[in-house]
DNA sequence: TACGGCCTTGCAAACGTTTGCGCCAGATGA
DNA sequence: TCATCTGGCGCAAACGTTTGCAAGGCCGTA
């Protein structure tokens, strides 16, 4: 390679970018551009000389030189950069998990960038097509959904590191830190029984996401073993609107039989929105009826009744994922295990014991 | 340029990667790289004949070919990579405005990747050089204060395309997309004043944002204007709780002097809080105060009273800035006019007349 | 038949960094 | 004094793509 011609420092990149290169230093430092390179790289500057390292270290710093990763990511492969990808950034669930992550990583020196694909499959296989062409280093798959499993498996077979977070898909073993969703349904079935609820019901969310399900199933089971009834409604297929909330809410009130006392929504907001329907119906809550929300949103603690619902650290849980990503990337091969964190149950006063009788 | 030695076709990348180069479909195809190449782009794609074309990319699609953006980014500096840069994902106010932006530049064909810098300096520094160094083609900046001033001079002089949204910062010319709070301010103070209210205040956000800058200069001079009294609060330096709205509101009510009638609060849950102090002091709501909100956010309508609240198109803000950046990387050298879009007034049940006399 | 003009295609040099290899000088040992 | 070693550095080939240039073939016209 000849030694780029004229221009004394400097090019211009598009949009009339200024660049400093190795070369550039190399020449102001009257040394061999691999050897600027080597004194700049934190691994190989041992190979430099101490004095030569110094000046040309300070030379670089002092042009302004700046490493171009794009460059370098063609040359070595690996860009120290992970796409997270998230269904909606509007959940207000997901920005601690992303700061979680994105602390995480970047004390392993990785750099977090976020995509959302607004659950569409397109953008979705766009984005991804994108990401990979990129070569980014791993992705974080946030809200996977049975339906993404062949693009799951597809990343899997391009060899690209991949971590899931927050929601798991069944039949796809990948490592993945999730909220122990099944003890959350528990913790909530635990507390209204130990109000002394006997009639009970679940307010669910879509069954197709990993922590609907296990919620549910942690709920049911600890409703059935404890020889209680639980009403049953359908699941839903939207998600996480007080309107949704106040829908079951009414298919629940204007079903024949047992009215349930106790009642499990897996959606703060849902919630809300069947609080606000049954006070319309008459019942007031908690006195003729309880009710525990989940994801302890930051205004439960601000509406009328205060909601009782089930946390989760959020940001723990990014943190974990961050870490499992680590030890995927620094020891490929082996899968690490799974992680659980666990959720706690907050009491307010929406739950209380049921009416009188029972 | 010797054609590359022995494998064939497919070589791993770190972590395994299988990658199909150019040069592995040339080969299957039986012509040189540069005609697959051509071939691949739809722009010079012209120059190759027909036949070949049509081969060729046949032949890519099966063989899994994908663009290697990295390397392509090298050799042509543009990256088809946008970054915004956010100050806090929990932010409800963002995601819909993310949402504009992404649809907005995809429709160029541009991939945007979003980062958060959780308002730490530092942060902001070490994204910046990433993604100067990772050559995105350029950056959206939301929520910035004058405080970042010398770093947005920092990447123009760099000649980063970059493009502000939501909050500007005085003194610095760079094309952007705000909301019009100026107007959301006058519109709140008109609402309370044609309710007959003459005592006012406003519970403000930081002043050094923009938006709650302008937010309480659209108020104060339509108070002013209208000969009515605006009662002065401090300013806040933190934003957007409920814990806030109790602490400003409380030292709103042991203001000696008169006590407004109407509030103004700059945040949804500053509202939110102020309510709940005023209402331990005895104080109803709208009987005895009316407070008008900012945001109109989602929950707005289901607390008690609904909140009376100033709304903004955020995804319509999101695709203003998305088209100003494209303007801006079309057309470099020209600034596009910095463009304000509407915000609406929301009528609730927080805001009525004042309670008697006045 | 010769020639200028296409349409296609190949060639090779970039883009900026990383890195194996090998050279040189100075130091060391016999 | 000479062979050997080693620390420090330069050389040049990659990484995969893009693209100016030119060569070759084919066409039409003179």
């Amino acid at each position: 390679m000849q030694r780029r011609g004229g221009g004394a420092g400097g090019r211009k990149g598009p949009g009339e970018r200024t660049i400093v290169t190795l070369a550039d230093v190399a020449r102001a430092a009257d040394v061999h551009y691999s050897t600027v390179s080597r004194a700049l790289d934190p691994v190989s500057s041992a190979q430099v000389n101490g004095e030569t390292r110094q000046r040309v270290q300070a030379l670089a710093k002092r042009m302004g030189y700046q490493k171009d990763m794009v460059a370098s990511g063609l040359k070595r492969g690996r860009t120290h950069t992970v796409a997270v990808i998230a269904g909606d950034l509007g959940n207000p669930n997901l920005a601690p998990v992303l700061r979680g992550i994105a602390s995480g990583l970047e004390q392993a020196g990785l750099m977090t960038l976020i995509s959302e694909t607004q659950f569409d499959s397109a953008r979705l296989e766009r984005i991804l097509h994108h990401l990979m062409s990129r070569r980014v280093d791993a992705i974080i798959m946030t809200a996977a959904r049975p339906h993404d499993a062949p693009t799951l498996r597809w990343i899997r077979r391009q060899g690209m590191p991949l971590v899931l977070a927050i929601q798991t898909v069944p039949g796809i073993r990948l490592p993945a830190c999730t909220n122990d969703d099944h003890l959350g349904g528990v913790l909530a079935a635990q507390h209204l029984l130990s109000l002394g609820h006997r009639r009970l019901a679940q307010l669910r969310g879509p069954m197709e996401f990993s922590s609907c399900f296990l919620r549910a199933q942690g709920f049911s089971k600890t409703v059935a073993a404890a020889g209680a009834v639980e009403v049953v409604v359908r699941s839903t297929a939207l998600w996480g609107s007080a309107e949704l909330g106040g829908a079951l809410m009414r298919e629940l009130l204007d079903k024949k039989g047992v009215r349930p006392t106790g009642i499990f929504a897996h959606h703060d907001l849902t919630a809300f929105g069947a609080l606000t329907l049954a006070e319309e119906r008459g019942l007031m809550c908690p006195r003729d009826l309880s009710i525990v929300g989940y994801h302890n949103l930051p205004h439960n603690d601000r509406i009328a009744p205060p909601l009782t619902s089930i946390g989760q650290p959020r940001e723990e849980l990014g943190r974990n994922a961050a870490e499992i990503l680590i030890a995927v990337l620094t020891q490929p091969g082996r899968t690490p295990a799974p992680r659980l964190v666990r959720p706690s149950l907050v009491v307010r006063n929406s739950t209380g014991p049921p009416p009188t009788a029972n």
